[in-house]
DNA sequence: ATGTCC
């Protein structure tokens, strides 16, 4: 990117000042060296989206942008409804509720050096990965209905897990106000047996464990010590959320005329909060969300079962589950005002702050954790959020494409990359080695770089350090 | 991200 065309700010800080359409400024949140390594796109993205009706404050850019369908990958976006307010498919992303979980297994590192290896094959067979990989339920219509109103409540309900999962939630495990009627009958069709498959792309589950404490009073609220060995999970709504994208991306786009929208770019197809359209998308949308969350509950029980099989001595228990594909209706104070603002993060994890009131109690004193899921073979984070209202409490995701796959399959092979990460003692499990060249460590910016830029920004501060030992990938 | 184009 272009940096000329940029005010900085602060070292971490730099703005683009409103000029043509724009309606506010956008603002970016990275240092010089992640910014110049930035796609182009992505200044023109942000432009775009600090142009759409109703937007409050800034469009923002997380550290680890990188430039996405109609708003930027890393982008945040807070609406009024009030004030002409829009919501966007493509600025909520095609995966609905992509998102984290990470577990505690109540294991430590020294105890997992001799089943290492039994407990890659046996997740590796039992986890349902890669593309159209269906898993070891299937759904008539009625089900799908009750799922997507009862998210990892209803997966519980099943006998997938526990009810005290629910507390380290995001929403508690129910996103409400979800409508299955305003999901097509085609995306509830494709989800019929993808229910507890991971997916393709960048989503896995990682065998971690904690190589560095950042915080050690945040790490012990967290439950979070050394050597702690960890699970992450990270994947979406696969098949559903992706036809709900397609299916209000064709309508938004048919309609926008009729709204009066004028639209920079046909990406960025919305419909006003405030319309038919709108509702019906939010109810979709949230729909999408309980997709996501009783699939990482369902997932999540696979896992406790590969863990009883191997090592009986282990517990898996909740640290939290965040999503960062996604739009919420939420307060923040605006030039201090309260208002009730529909927040996009596409590419974007909420980030609450210290005493926030929907965080579980035992977390509260911290801040929210805040997943952030490094590429593969490389360092993961846990922050704590700080609730910084210039991002709307917002902060990055993780590493971010440095470059395309398309470019990633033509610098490496999936072999060089697995013989890469075995000679780093990291287990790679794959139905796919095509995959696995898109996924290259190399493909994705410095993590290391983008989480310190969202903590100079005190966007979230940095508790520990994961290394992966284990990784299954779609 | 995605039965990588109905």
């Amino acid at each position: 990117m272009d940096l000329n065309r940029l005010d900085r700010v602060t070292e971490t800080l730099w703005q683009i000042p409103p000029s043509g359409a724009m309606r506010v400024p956008g603002r970016l949140f990275a240092n010089e060296e992640l910014l110049r390594d930035m796609d182009d796109k992505v200044y023109e993205q942000v432009r775009h989206v600090a142009s759409l009706p109703g937007i409050v404050g800034a469009a923002l850019a997380m550290p680890d942008a990188h430039s996405g369908y109609g708003f930027p990958i890393g982008g945040v976006a807070a609406f009024d409804p009030d004030a002409g307010g829009i919501l966007s498919a493509g600025g909520v992303g095609f995966d609905i509720s992509c998102g984290v979980r990470t577990l505690h297994t109540g294991l430590k590192t020294l105890q997992l050096a001799e089943i290492r290896t039994a407990l890659a094959d046996r997740l590796g067979q039992k986890i349902p990965a890669g593309l159209g990989r269906e898993g070891h339920l299937r759904l008539n219509t009625r089900e799908i209905d009750a799922m997507l109103v009862g998210g990892a409540r209803w997966a519980i309900e099943q006998g997938y897990g526990e009810a005290a999962d629910l507390d380290r939630i995001e929403e508690g495990g129910v996103m409400t106000g979800a409508d299955p009627d305003q999901v097509s009958t085609l995306a509830k069709t494709r989800q019929r047996g993808e229910m507890g498959t991971l997916g393709s792309g960048n989503h896995y589950l990682e065998v971690q464990r904690v190589a560095a404490i950042d915080d050690p009073v945040i790490a012990s609220l967290y439950g979070l010590a050394e050597d702690d060995i960890l699970v992450s999970l990270h994947c979406g709504s696969r098949g559903l959320g992706h036809q709900i994208g397609t299916d209000y991306l064709k309508r938004m786009l048919a309609e926008a005329p009729g709204h009066g929208l004028r639209l920079p770019d046909r990406e960025l197809a919305c419909a006003p909060l405030a319309s038919d359209l709108g509702r019906a998308y939010l109810g979709a949308l949230r729909a999408g969300i309980n997709c996501a969350l009783a699939n990482r509950q369902i997932l999540t029980h696979l896992t406790r079962e590969v863990f009883a099989e191997i090592e009986p001595a282990a517990r898996l228990s909740l640290l939290y589950d965040v999503s960062h594909n996604t739009c919420k209706e939420e307060e923040h104070a605006v030039e201090g005002r309260r208002r009730r603002l529909f927040v996009h993060r596409k590419g974007a994890t909420r980030a609450y702050g210290p005493g926030h009131p929907s965080l579980p109690e035992a977390l509260r004193p911290a801040g929210q954790p805040v997943i952030i899921g490094g590429s593969m073979g490389t360092s993961s984070y846990i922050l704590a959020g700080r609730g910084a209202e210039q991002a709307f409490a917002s902060a990055c995701h993780g590493a971010g494409r440095r470059m395309s796959r398309q470019q990633a399959k033509r610098r490496w092979t999936g072999r060089a990359v697995i013989e890469e990460l075995a000679g780093r003692s990291i287990l790679i499990r794959s139905p796919t080695l095509s995959g696995i060249a898109e996924e290259a460590p190399g493909a994705y910016k410095d993590v290391e770089a983008v989480v310190t830029a969202a903590e100079v920004n005190g966007l979230a501060k940095k508790v520990a350090r994961l290394e992966p030992l284990i990784v299954i990938k779609g």
